[in-house]
DNA sequence: CTGAAATAGTCAGTGCCCTGATTAATTGAC
DNA sequence: GTCAATTAATCAGGGCACTGACTATTTCAG
């Protein structure tokens, strides 16, 4: 009997959160636009022209997730995607009418979603849960893009 | 310019979360054995002979999921399936020996991995975390699962 | 005992997520 | 100016996660 209790697993319960999140998601903002896609609209209505690599920067996806996901936005003619006359490497992407549209209909309801998702804890709570949320998921992701490696000590 | 603030998003953050935890996992544990994997076998640690369902269930996965999990986990003799001889539908899951192994080293390296994914936080601050985390995931799950309907009232 | 409902598992289809290998374009050392 | 390194994107491949439709078995009402 070495069995673990899973509930003390951080990674677990991370798993379960995103979970318990899709599945509101999907009842309560859209079931054709996922989350992530939603994120992706999002930034390129923060900063329209970007390029994917630096779209998945500003979500948190890798070159090769972004590109499915930037590829079945523009199949459903939310955005569009040309070739940089600057530098032929890039794509640049942008919304279209209709994405921006969309954008603007599931910004509200992702709104009430997020009320309900943390209905059980209290505004000083949901406060909290942020900020150790945020910490954790911050210091996970540097482990994994160390930046700029200050020169070697000793 | 009616982008969001996405970092106010607990199923943003949430997603963010595991992706971390995804690459602790890989770079700190196994690059063989999954999270999810890991859970499975841990379950029937836990509770040996369960079904397929019933793992599911302790776990968090659904039946389709469960049961790519399975099938990859005895594609590698980490577990064996057997049918229900009372049962003709269910099939009893059990560790092989390998698995047992298995099972204990991982343990060990999880442990190691959680110390270093929780660094970030005081020890006060990760019983909080946990404690928040567990309420919003399984508030959250209660919807989709909405148990014994009480009684109409009204 | 028989037929309908419930239950365990499978299968097809969609989408997210990662790595390693490859292709095309640009940049930079020489 | 040429060739090597870098960079943006694609592709192949493995794994997780869900839904809806289907099969096989069991259960239960009658």
């Amino acid at each position: 009997m070495a069995a673990v209790d899973l509930t003390t697993h951080p990674g677990h319960l991370a798993r379960r959160l995103q979970q318990a999140h899709y599945l509101l998601w999907n009842s309560m903002v859209s079931e054709e636009i996922t989350s992530p896609q939603f994120a992706v609209m999002n930034a390129l209505v923060a900063e329209p022209g970007l390029d994917q690599r630096t779209v998945g920067e500003r979500v948190g996806l890798d070159r090769s997730t972004i590109a499915e996901v930037i590829s079945r936005l523009t199949r459903r003619g939310l955005l569009t995607k040309a070739r940089d006359p600057q530098d032929g490497r890039r794509f640049l992407l942008g919304l279209t009418d209709d994405g921006l549209r969309t954008h603007r209909r599931l910004t509200v309801r992702t709104a009430r979603m997020n009320q309900v998702f943390l209905a059980p804890l209290s505004a000083e709570e949901q406060t909290v849960f942020f900020d150790l949320l945020r910490r954790v998921a911050d210091a996970a992701e540097a482990l994994r893009h160390p930046a700029e490696p200050v020169a070697a000590q000793g």
